[in-house]
DNA sequence: GTAATGTTGCGTAA
DNA sequence: TTACGCAACATTAC
């Protein structure tokens, strides 16, 4: 119990990437403070909210999520909640500290570049105001600067160099056990922030405005600092402005859906020890043939180091019987450590990871639909779109392949399972990767990431944009050769072309002979098929009743192209933080007139 | 320096 | 089902 005689420790616990009781190092830490008053608190960060597209999907598991939070916290303490402020931290934080008497700031640490900027002027803020910072590692196995160190200082770029980095470390630790007390909040009338909305305008000392939006009129977001029931309740969708109609995953959020669904997959202990990704199929659906938990990891709902150690102890328990588990990297361990080596990455590469300009890990390619440098874009200078339009054919393929209409049933089956549900299984995500990139589009890795960052519910952005990266050929990965058929690969898995049938249900009496190439269908099945294979897919019905566009390109064809690209890129062999990238002269290097646009002729070899 | 290796390709032959 | 050529990259082990 906090002794009377002392100052009150008025404790503000920042959830951030950590929507969880169970395994929370922070959280522990938090407590331990012995608190007089504890505040569990969610801030409106600008950059998730605004500046990265959230798609309808990942916003209503991010709410989920914060209300399972929040009724957690209610049953260990009525009195509690997850307070959630709309504002932006940087700016409500000290607010907060001066209104609520506040002592120390407790948060997991996050490493993504945008947030080590963000927290290093809330810790700057902090430190003038006299409150004291508290940060523990917990949203990786490791602490990934601790990785980062042991790799020499660079970037992790193999599962080689993981592995070794982390052998230096140890094991990971154990989770932690989840709090079976809370304490009280201040009572209400010192919780109301009635006011504190006006105390200043929100714009940093820097000139960085990080409230901009908020203020917009043009967004619904912002209905007061304690939200439109002026109780700091988690937002409805109706508050975010997103119409319910819009989510259609059908994967839920929050920490209890998480425990449930670990406990249910460790408890196969046969599927936890035999698990080889490479093995598990794309084209599975109800059931997939993965564990489903990586939205649980994206929001913290799910521990990393519970996931890790409840798959070690079965591992354990099978060694000890005699039964043998598959290895790393493709068994569940070696899925985890690929996402440590995404994080270390971006850890080590800080703000330049995520794109190319400037990036000095990644190979640059003449990719269609270019970045436009960050400098144009912060002048304005990029009109409305963000990326170049060097090839009017290669938008329209993007758009295509964005909206699942490329005339590829497997490509736009998982294109649409992506915008509805929210997730595709890792192997789908090769395949329309490779599609729109290095086989297929020749479309810059960026538009890819982007279309993903939006739509998928466990979107993480270091794993999303080395992902991208390995799968283009741009870095982490060079064996370009080695292409997705947008025919064959699907093929493999299913036979009868079940996900098309799903996804593309005007395709869903086609013979299993022309599923996966419907425009060879004769003209006469189609009828009797009840889907006409023609156009461009920018409509799905005509006279004729339901169409199914025609392939966008001849994919032989495109692949023979855009191998012959790579093989010349990588002859150029510039990378992001090259000045031919800076100052545009990558044109000449790669025979492109002033234009952008390709001269018809044989390329270098 | 050379050879082997790298989570997840395809098409063809046996 | 397995093996190999395809045309060939980067890293690591030796």
């Amino acid at each position: 119990m906090p002794n009377p005689k002392q100052k009150a420790t008025v404790v503000i616990y920042w959830h951030r990437t950590d929507l969880r009781l169970h395994d929370s190092p922070a959280l522990q830490a938090a407590l331990s403070l012995n608190p007089t008053t504890f505040i569990p608190l969610w801030t409106w960060d600008p950059h998730y909210v605004y500046k990265s597209r959230v798609g309808p999907n990942r916003w209503s598991h991010l709410l989920q999520s914060q209300t399972d939070l929040s009724k957690s916290y209610k049953a260990l303490n009525p009195h509690q909640k997850l307070w959630v402020v709309r504002e932006a931290p940087q700016t409500v934080l000290p607010k907060l500290w001066a209104r609520w008497g506040v002592t120390h700031l407790v948060f997991e640490k996050d490493c993504d570049a945008y947030a080590r900027a963000r927290d290093e002027v809330v810790v700057r803020l902090a430190e003038e105001a006299g409150v004291e910072v508290i940060v523990r590692s917990g949203r990786t196995l490791f602490d990934v600067d601790e990785i980062v160190a042991k790799n020499g200082g660079k970037a992790t770029m193999s599962m080689a160099q993981i592995e070794k980095a982390v052998e230096k470390i140890g094991k990971p630790d154990r989770p932690v056990d989840a709090p079976t007390a809370i304490p009280d909040p201040l009572e209400w009338d010192g919780m109301d922030l009635t006011g504190v909305e006006e105390e200043g305008d929100g714009v940093l000392e820097d000139g960085v405005d990080v409230n901009s939006v908020h203020r917009s009129g043009t967004d619904k977001q912002y209905a007061g600092i304690m939200g439109p029931g002026r109780d700091f309740g988690v937002p409805t969708l109706e508050e975010i402005g997103i119409d319910a109609g819009d989510v259609r995953t059908p994967h839920c959020g929050g920490e209890s859906v998480a425990l449930r669904l670990l406990a249910r997959c460790i408890a196969d202990e046969e599927y936890i020890g035999r698990f080889e990704k490479p093995n598990t199929s794309p084209a599975a659906f109800e059931p997939q043939s993965t564990t489903l938990l990586s939205p649980h990891l994206h929001f913290g709902t799910l521990s990393v180091r519970k996931f890790w150690w409840d798959v070690q102890d079965v591992m354990e328990r099978r060694r000890k019987a005699k039964k043998s588990n598959a290895s790393i990297p493709t068994n569940l361990p070696g899925q985890l450590l690929f996402r440590e080596m995404y994080f270390a990455a971006h850890a080590a590469v800080g703000e330049p990871f995520c794109r190319t300009y400037g990036n000095p890990m990644v190979r640059f390619i003449d990719w269609h639909l270019q970045s436009k440098s960050p400098e144009e874009i912060a002048h304005g200078d990029a009109g409305d779109k963000l990326y170049e339009v060097d090839s009017d054919e290669a938008e329209v393929w993007f758009l295509r392949w964005k909206e699942g209409r490329t005339g590829f049933p497997w490509i736009d089956a998982l294109m649409r399972q992506l915008k509805q549900e929210g997730w595709i299984h890792h192997l789908g995500r090769h395949s329309v990767a490779c599609f729109l990139t290095r086989g297929g589009c020749y479309v810059s890795w960026e538009r890819g990431a982007e279309v993903f960052e939006e739509m998928l519910i466990d979107h993480e952005t270091a794993c999303n944009i080395g992902n991208w990266m390995w799968l283009s050929c741009t870095a982490f990965f060079a064996q370009f050769y080695r292409c997705y058929s947008p025919i064959t690969f699907g093929k493999k898995w299913d036979p009868e072309g079940n996900l098309i049938r799903r996804y593309c249900p005007e395709l869903a009496k086609f013979d299993k002979k022309y599923i996966y190439e419907p425009w060879r269908a004769p003209i006469a099945d189609q009828r009797k098929w009840g889907c006409r294979v023609t156009g461009d897919g920018s409509s799905s019905t005509n006279e004729d009743g339901n169409i199914y566009p025609k392939p966008m390109f001849d994919f032989d064809q495109r692949r023979t192209i855009c191998l012959d690209a790579m093989k010349n890129a990588y002859h150029v062999g510039l990378h992001g933080d090259d000045k031919e990238v800076k100052d545009g002269s990558w044109r000449k290097a790669f025979g492109l007139d002033e234009g952008g646009k390709r001269p018809n002729k044989k390329q270098k070899t």
